[in-house]
DNA sequence: AATTAAATTTCGCCT
DNA sequence: AGGCGAAGTTTAATT
């Protein structure tokens, strides 16, 4: 539910049910009290000003004073945002349990887990401002012609591969990982698909020949590998005919595409314009 | 600098001039105008409130309305968080470029890169809070160990520099600075040690020529200089090599795991520690 | 500029 | 809980 705050409520104040905090230039011991208060109660807090930090778990990082945006979730996650950069400087993935104290007028922000363990100190001798927020979001996220959309529209519709392609499963286990695709082709001969989402490079044809090669092992058939992507570079289209593999260009937006249709129309409209 | 701001200066106010601004419950017109500012002025924006938002580019994604935080930073990134997880759910590397416009009430913020050409749109119906800062950081950032670290290691095992090396002392003064390591090796001829976190470059190699020229004017004794980084340029290694003196290869992750190993030990008599 | 390899990768899925 | 693979991966190093 969206809040609209009257014009002064959030002033300096920290309040238990107030979904907005905000606190500019505070001193460092109120700053502390919104920051305990925010994390109690599992709100997310922002902090920004002037600070330094330690980390210390699987690897090792020390960070000189400077301004920066500090970010705790409610999750646990922690990120430490330079004035550049899309990366956090330094962050703790969710799940972290945090401390806070004072000490000599610094403000300490610990976030400490397990396994592995690991620990971010952020100190702030200068705090320009503090706020702890409730977001309500239960907005769905969506991401289309992802290299799972192209298997899902493969699997809809195996003609995309080639005419009269037989799916026998997907996702099938075997020695080195998972086929991403598994069938017969026309002439009864195994075909095993590697589906790239973007140019195929060569450890996506060293990848193919690899399940190709196991399969061929356990099977007295032939077996046709073929790689699924956009597009390929040429160098890797002659490692691929070198090795006996195959190239099948495949554009994610058409997948995407077809996706939407099985979602949107009903069945059969969708069998129907697959047909034509 | 450091900046008090005065009780109600930032309140509602879109200033030029000021490092921090911060509106409350702004409507979307105000929002927009210290928008625009804050993205002309190239200063760090923070937008937080109801958005949705639309992806198109390498992939293509949609996230439904809910309350996030958008940061656009001054390199030109753009990271849109919601209230769990590590990852930004939408985002934009550094370099784009951004359009600002408002329809029907509902501000729209595109962030548009060339290259793979691909763009962010967020749309707020409803803003929290706008805060536009400028963060004044130059705090130098070391992952893994800092020239502090590379020498606490050398210190708490001489041994990484060289067998049977016997530390006499360390930032001992000299006549142009200090010696970051010195000592006697196996066969009595002292050794003067400069470190570097990352490849020694000929100013690296300088320095410790002239802290030997230092010692040898002084002692009558063989000294030698090693220059201690993770690595060299072949022609800073030639230059080291015409002047007499070595190089030692040390890895600052290798220095870190045995720190880390030290603290993990109940090490009094090690250095103060310093947990700041 | 393109390619390769590493990342405090994170994240999801599956055994 | 551990292992493997993908990611709108990003980023740094190398050719």
């Amino acid at each position: 539910m969206y809040y609209k705050p009257s014009k002064n409520y959030w002033r300096n104040a920290v309040s238990v049910s107030k979904p907005l905090i905000v606190l500019v230039g505070p001193d460092i011991t109120e700053a502390e009290k919104t920051v305990r208060e925010a994390i109690s109660q599992r709100k997310t807090l922002l902090v920004i000003g002037n600070c330094w930090v330690r980390y210390q778990g699987r690897a090792r990082s020390k960070l000189e004073p400077g301004e920066r945006i500090l970010i705790i979730k409610e999750d646990g996650s922690l990120l430490v945002h330079r004035s550049v950069g899309y990366e956090p400087v330094n962050w703790q993935p969710p799940g972290c349990v945090f401390h806070v104290q004072v000490k000599n007028s610094v403000l300490e922000i610990r976030g400490v887990r397990r396994k592995p363990a690991e620990s971010v100190k952020v100190f702030f001798d200068r705090i320009h401002m503090v706020s702890a927020l409730s977001l309500v979001d239960s907005g769905e996220f969506a991401l289309y012609a992802s290299e799972e959309d192209m298997q899902k529209a493969i699997l809809l519709k195996p003609s995309l591969l080639e005419e009269d392609f037989k799916l026998i499963s997907y996702e099938k286990k075997v020695e080195p990982g998972f086929v991403d695709v598994y069938g017969e082709d026309k002439n009864g001969k195994l075909v095993v698909v590697e589906i790239k989402r973007k140019t195929a490079g060569k450890e996506a044809v060293l990848q193919l020949v690899k399940y190709v090669e196991a399969i061929k092992s356990k099977v007295n058939r032939e077996v046709r590998g073929i790689l699924v992507a956009p597009n390929i570079a040429k160098d890797v289209q002659r490692l691929l005919v070198t090795l006996g593999l195959e190239f099948k260009a495949l554009d994610p937006k058409k997948c995407a595409e077809i996706l939407r249709k099985s979602e949107t129309r009903n069945l059969e409209t969708f069998f129907t314009e697959k047909n034509q």
